[in-house]
DNA sequence: TATTGTTATTGTAATAATTACTATATCATA
DNA sequence: TATGATATAGTAATTATTACAATAACAATA
């Protein structure tokens, strides 16, 4: 019967975007096998921690906190799918993993720990096409899975206020947009189309500071209570 | 280090249309726990099977046919997500699961084996409502969103014609969703949707049989080759 | 202070999609 | 041949989307 028993890892996806440009966490691998590889952040779910082991997502949040220093403060987080192919890891054990994707505005910077000499935002483009070289296990494909949900799920969620400011303005949340699916939107549709979506947007009252080379300044907006919107920002 | 080892198990939600009516497949454990209650077909991955084990594929196909007999001739099966909570299972050790989601037409009728007593086809209504008791472990929890995946999917994919014969009418495909959704859709308004919708339906050039009760004979069509659909059929 | 540059926000007209019907086609059966 | 039933096509009103123009509100500068 315990021969059946399986090591379950969990591994995390977390997107920010910073400097303009969307990003996930990755770690150096400071152990084999992959030694020196990029992988995502994540680890073996503990049996020794809680009266019957952890929740998968406490692994999650535990692993990414050994490994990156970052610590839970961020604003989404959900199940990606399970990877379970046999040969997905080359070790003697089988094991499958867990994936979490998570979203978080303006991330303190990592550090490397545990099991990762490194740990850093990289360019999700650089990642997608393998310019920072071929990841570990099955991760280049946990990550395509993953972008591709955040994508998808802009447009029929409010997932993107995940990515800004508790306090933002509209021109802000276009700019996730665009950032992310890599297109460009109609400044005025877009406001239009976000306002008219029940519960997206919550008016502050504030307005933002006009910006460095001038202009009328934004209203100041939090995320309001909805988290599906209909109809859907259209992706063009 | 093995002490971190855990079970993991394969439900799977198998959806049909049988008699005009969205059902479900279930089985009627003949094992404890929860002897004679309601449970999704399911089981433990093996190890003991191929060099490292068996896929969760695998595994939930190899577990349905042991408990229901039905054989893989559906047409499809999409991975719906992972249970984890350390107390879902009440026995000693730890077991979390995968879940998956079936589809398929006019499946033969189950029949109960190994740890089932009995199998059988339930309308989800029941399920949803528990009339049939309470289900086993936190099925309850993965019908419900097995059930809220499969409604969501038909918005936006080609998911229904899978509860198609592989010729059918439109009127039955509207029927898939008229009766997954529990609505009514404008009969002119469906059909100028699905046919407008790019690679959703393929004209077989054959017309069905005029209905018992006379009519117009309906033209045949079969899957097309798309698998998202846009603009989207709409819920109502 | 008036002007210019810049970004936010509102408006508008053309186009496209959706809806609620209506009309016609094609069969079985009386 | 008429009638009932269902499939399929058409049509006009409504609604949503798009592309673009106009106006508003600020900073910086002449």
């Amino acid at each position: 019967m315990k021969q059946h028993k399986i090591f379950v890892a969990v591994d995390i996806a977390l997107f920010t975007i910073r400097e303009g440009t969307f990003q996930v966490l990755m770690i150096k691998r400071g152990i084999p096998p992959f030694l020196d590889f990029w992988a995502l952040p994540g680890g073996l779910i503990r049996m020794d921690i809680g009266p019957r082991g952890e929740t998968p997502e406490e692994a999650a949040l535990r692993e990414l906190k050994e490994e990156t220093g970052l610590i839970a403060g961020f604003g989404h987080l959900e199940q990606l799918g399970t990877y379970g192919d046999p040969d997905r890891d080359p070790r003697e054990e089988r094991a499958i993993s867990i994936a979490y994707v998570g979203i978080g505005p303006e991330l303190s910077d990592p550090s490397g720990g545990s099991d990762a000499s490194l740990a850093s935002f990289l360019p999700v483009v650089e990642v997608e096409e393998e310019s920072i070289g071929q990841l570990a296990f099955d991760h280049s494909l946990i990550v395509k899975d993953a972008i591709a949900r955040a994508r998808a799920k802009l447009e029929y969620t409010t997932l993107a206020t995940k990515f800004c400011s508790p306090a933002f303005t509209i021109s802000e949340l276009r700019a996730v947009y665009e950032t992310i699916w890599g297109t460009r939107l109609d400044p005025g549709n877009f406001q239009k189309k976000v306002l008219a979506a029940d519960g997206f947007l919550e008016d502050t009252g504030q307005k933002a500071e006009s910006s460095a080379t001038g202009g009328r300044p934004a209203k100041l907006y939090r995320a309001g209570a909805a988290s599906s919107i209909s109809p859907p920002i259209r992706r063009n």
